[in-house]
DNA sequence: CGGTTTTGACCCGCGC
DNA sequence: GCGCGGGTCAAAACCG
């Protein structure tokens, strides 16, 4: 991962994923930097997708010591959340993966996808207590198409400066002036 | 030094 | 039951 100058985009996440079912027009009117190709929502994801295995407490090497003493007892126990999370797919043109929406977020995996000659990047929202996960993939078909997935909302600021997305637009004018 | 990325292994649901 | 595909973990590397 570079650190390549990044342009942010319409922070999607307070704003959109607040409401359960997002409008497809909220976003056709957003057309800036980038150039939106699509979104989709969903507010169902097939039943089983969310397993919250928070449970690190044996871990996979301490089992292969197997003296016994520790046992995994917590198989599946913590499977009661059977909320649905919505998720959100954005399509947007842009040369680098990253579209930073002012959040934090961590990588936590990195998969490639079948069909797909590219790898799709898993991330995590830093912030404590946000499970605001993201995806974010790139076609095949059109090297250009970034698609990113939010899953789940936000509930707390953003954490980066103030600078919203008119702040780096204003900025990009005057660079683009000379 | 601490947080983040890398990356291979593990886990789980599903289809065959 | 097994293999596959997709999602996540976690240790080590990395970077400011």
């Amino acid at each position: 991962m570079e650190n390549f100058p990044l342009f942010s985009f319409p922070p999607p996440s307070s704003a959109i994923v607040n409401n359960s079912r997002a409008h497809a027009e909220l976003f056709q009117g957003i057309n800036t930097a980038n150039e939106f190709t699509g979104v989709k929502s969903e507010i169902e994801v097939p039943a089983g997708v969310n397993r919250d295995r928070q449970v690190p407490v044996n871990e996979k090497s301490s089992a292969a010591a197997g003296t016994g003493s520790e046992e995994k007892e917590g198989k599946k126990n913590k499977r009661e959340k059977k909320v649905r999370k919505p998720r959100f797919a954005f399509q947007t043109r842009s040369q680098v993966d990253i579209l930073d929406d002012g959040y934090r977020w961590r990588k936590y995996g990195q998969k490639a996808v079948k069909n797909n000659k590219f790898p799709r990047s898993y991330y995590k929202c830093t912030y404590q207590g946000c499970n605001v996960k993201k995806q974010v993939q790139r076609l095949t078909k059109d090297e250009g198409v970034v698609v990113t997935t939010y899953e789940g909302m936000h509930s707390h600021p953003i954490q980066k400066s103030n600078d919203n997305f008119e702040h780096i637009l204003s900025q990009m004018q005057i660079f683009s002036s000379f």
